[in-house]
RNA sequence: GUCCCCAUCGUCUAGUCCGGUCCAGGACACUGGCCUUUCACGCCGGCAACACCGGUUCGAAUCCGGUUGGGGACGCCA
């Protein structure tokens, strides 16, 4: 009976790129909403102006977009919504939920230490909250936060928490210069915005009692809470660029797809029954925060690299086509054919695990000249098969067609006459075309590559056996 | 230090709410084999966990208490 639209938010902070933590969240808000039919929105707290940036304000819009999490409002910006949040705080102040405080940072600091010495939590001692001071230069506003009683809360994932009043102190909320501090900008922006959700990770869960002071000091509905817990790198700790690949950008600048990475954060921390792995439409059906787990858990970077493959290996040739070119002139390729490239990828797929993976070995195909590698070329390219290379040369050149069939029947010929199995020259072969020992099957390599460059490679490997000679 | 949260294979997890069907299932990784022109794919098999201690109970991974361990929060950062 729940009439009431629900309404989520997504609110990165630019003082970094969107991390995997950072987008798993947004998937899960996400998630919930798609599936509830809610109203998705995108706030950017950028209050900090000395960390943030444009530059990283558009990594993270780019992030979200590469992803296919779209949004249904915003981006909003926190630091353009000074005047929204001062209209919640003189509300404090004229119904006396907050006073100002005149205690200096030198002063509070003391007083933090001193706390910590005793083994004590460090909270503010609440010198100016009777004082009824007016407002002066360097002074901030606080909330008068209830010294007694319990603030406690239903949370979606991890049940009920409680915390007693007396652990929390009067927090400020604007600061000597003016602006709003985070707590408080959070929650007029939620009240303000109409949010009925917050999904987030849980370092907030220690935030949400002194949020929901600030709701009940104004008088004003409680948004439904829902704290996951966070992604910790594979030494337990929490993870940061120390850690490796963090950003979801350097996910997609290595070759994943998209989806391949949402599916892996889906499934962690989430999950539904023994299923792996899901479309976007399962994962929306699917989703739920009750089969949230509790606790942290480290990110697999195995098993996003092997759920990768899987994508690739089930997407169509047309679709990697696309997606690869990119890869394809990182290095260095120019003027390809989508055919060409489309055979290529059929080829490759089951032997890819990243974009990376499959532009690099498709290399051999679009390059004019190949080099041999080191080892390849030392095992497999001697003398001994010259004439073996020659009398395949001489067939392929006038092999009336070229494609897979009427070359295995070449082959087949091939061997008998010569009496040996495609064993012996399988190989040498390879290297002559790939210039490597690992390709895919060379029958299918000869016909992409089409007559003229098997034999102009066949040619070029026979000088090369002789030169070593 | 104080407060909050958490605890099943190396990792992600199922099972925990409503004790028996769990000498604990799946996935990744690792590993043995099959397939095979290479590398992969695929297929078959293996290794491997209920943190500890007490309690409740005929019976506990599941309920209760404690211990230990881990994470988080304690800012005029977000």
């Amino acid at each position: 009976m729940n009439q009431e639209k629900i309404v989520t938010r997504f609110p990165p902070s630019p003082t970094g790129y969107l991390h995997i933590g950072g987008a798993r969240t947004a998937l899960f808000n996400w998630l919930f909403t798609r599936q509830k039919g809610g109203k998705f929105v995108l706030r950017i707290e950028d209050t900090d102006k000395a960390r943030s940036s444009d530059e990283t304000t558009k990594a993270i819009i780019e992030s979200m977009e590469w992803l296919g999490l779209d949004w249904d409002e915003g981006p909003y910006f926190q630091s353009q919504r000074y005047d929204i949040h001062n209209v919640f705080i003189e509300r404090l102040l004229s119904t006396g939920q907050a006073y100002h405080c005149h205690c200096s940072p030198d002063e509070l600091e003391r007083g933090r230490k001193a706390a910590m010495a005793k083994g004590l939590k460090p909270k503010y001692d609440g010198k100016c909250r009777d004082l009824g001071l007016g407002p002066a230069p360097g002074s901030v506003v606080r909330l008068k936060t209830p010294k007694t009683g319990i603030t406690q809360f239903n949370d979606l994932v991890k049940g009920r928490i409680r915390f007693d009043n007396e652990e929390l102190d009067d927090l400020i909320l604007r600061r000597s210069d003016g602006s709003p501090t985070y707590h408080m900008a959070v929650v007029a922006d939620d009240i303000s915005l109409g949010i009925t959700y917050v999904i987030r990770g849980d370092d907030h869960v220690n935030n949400t009692p002194r949020q929901i002071l600030i709701y009940k000091a104004l008088g004003e509905p409680i948004p439904q809470y829902a704290h996951v817990p966070m992604i910790l790198a594979p030494d337990k700790t929490r993870l940061s660029k120390r850690h490796g690949a963090v950003s979801v950008l350097a996910y997609r600048d290595m070759g994943y797809l998209p989806h391949a990475l949402l599916n892996s954060l889906a499934r962690l921390g989430w999950s539904y029954g023994d299923q792996e792995k899901f479309t976007k439409e399962e994962l929306i059906e699917k989703f739920s925060l009750k089969n949230v787990g509790k606790s942290a858990g480290v990110f697999n970077a195995d098993k996003l690299l092997d759920l990768n493959a899987w994508y690739i290996r089930n997407s169509s040739d047309e679709f990697l086509a696309r997606e690869l070119i990119p890869f394809l002139q990182q290095f260095g390729l120019k003027g390809l054919e989508q055919q060409k490239i489309k055979e290529a990828v059929a080829t490759l797929k089951p032997r890819s695990k990243t974009l990376l993976d499959m532009a690099e070995g498709a290399l051999f195909y679009f390059q004019e000249e190949i080099t041999y590698d080191k080892k390849a070329d030392d095992k497999f390219l001697k003398s001994d098969i010259l004439g073996l290379l020659e009398d395949i040369r001489d067939r392929l050149e006038k092999a009336s067609e070229f494609n897979q069939a009427a070359l295995e029947k070449i082959f087949v010929a091939f061997l008998e006459d010569n009496e040996i199995k495609l064993k012996k020259v399988a190989q040498p072969l390879r290297v002559a075309l790939t210039g490597k020992t690992a390709s895919p099957g060379i029958f299918e390599v000869m016909e992409i590559l089409g007559r003229k460059k098997v034999v102009e490679r066949l040619a070029k490997v026979i000088t090369h056996i002789r030169s070593k000679a």
